[in-house]
DNA sequence: CCATTTAGTTGACGATGTCAACCTTTTTTC
DNA sequence: GAAAAAAGGTTGACATCGTCAACTAAATGG
């Protein structure tokens, strides 16, 4: 036993929530770190390409080549920003927004499904911790 | 607010913990996959190289890819079965239960440092629940 | 004993992210 | 206010990584 069992579980965790966990995809065509880019252009305000590499630990390279991605896709749109001509705001499109509620869904189809399968008292903490753990990660 | 909270901070989570997360690398020269992989190695007797692609839900090919990753670093070792001329057995080196050992503490570091920002009241129920997730997860 | 199945490997490929160099626009500095 | 520095973004070359399909070798079953 060289990996201690919250540690064990923790990596399944995140493996099976992760890049590769639901087949690779977490709904339709979207990619984990697709989105998770996605719900960040639709929860900031003039979200930039770079901000959106931010949330993913992207060079600024590779945050361009996922907002591309995005678009050619038809989840988002890219607009010169009028404030900084620099910028590009990042902009959800109405099928973004509609892929992001069906994943919604899925996600907590999911989590109800475990749930099933686990003992009840824990259940009612699930959402506390997990909420809690985003918490610090981003604190 | 397209998402729930709960899935935004789920694929949060799962995101730092998960391949990109920890800098894409657990530990050392390890990324997540390899560090999945050696811990199933460790923990399995006689593991072959198949096993290890399925708790990845990887392909053979795929299987063979990562483990041939790890021998190469020297982390493991494969044998050919003496039951089972077709079958290798992948084994762990002292040098891969060292490397083992160092994430367990880096990992159960990086969960002490999160502790230190969550609410008390929710800290005690992290093990239970993560535990508990993993358990559904694999039943 | 030959046909089928199974474990594993390999070449070609596609997907994805980094690095470095570059352009453009803004900000700083003197 | 003009030159220099900094910042946002893009692109080509590249490395990594996993899949697919074709293959070898070993076991199994008529």
């Amino acid at each position: 036993m060289l990996i201690s069992e919250l540690n064990r579980s923790l990596a399944l965790v995140a493996w099976h929530f992760g890049p590769k966990g639901l087949n690779g995809q977490c709904c339709g065509d979207l990619s984990m770190p697709e989105f998770i880019a996605l719900e960040k252009v639709s929860s900031a305000r003039d979200c930039s390409v770079q901000a959106v590499g931010d949330c993913l630990g992207f060079t600024k390279s590779g945050a361009t080549r996922i907002v591309n991605r995005l678009e050619k896709k038809g989840y988002v749109e890219k607009r010169k920003s009028s404030q900084d001509g620099r910028v590009c705001c990042v902009v959800i499109t109405p099928k973004g927004e509609a892929i992001l509620k069906q994943v919604d869904r899925q996600y907590l189809q999911q989590l109800e499904a475990l749930q099933s399968k686990m003992p009840p008292a824990v259940v009612p903490e699930i959402g506390p911790v997990i909420i809690a753990l985003a918490g610090a990660i981003k604190g």
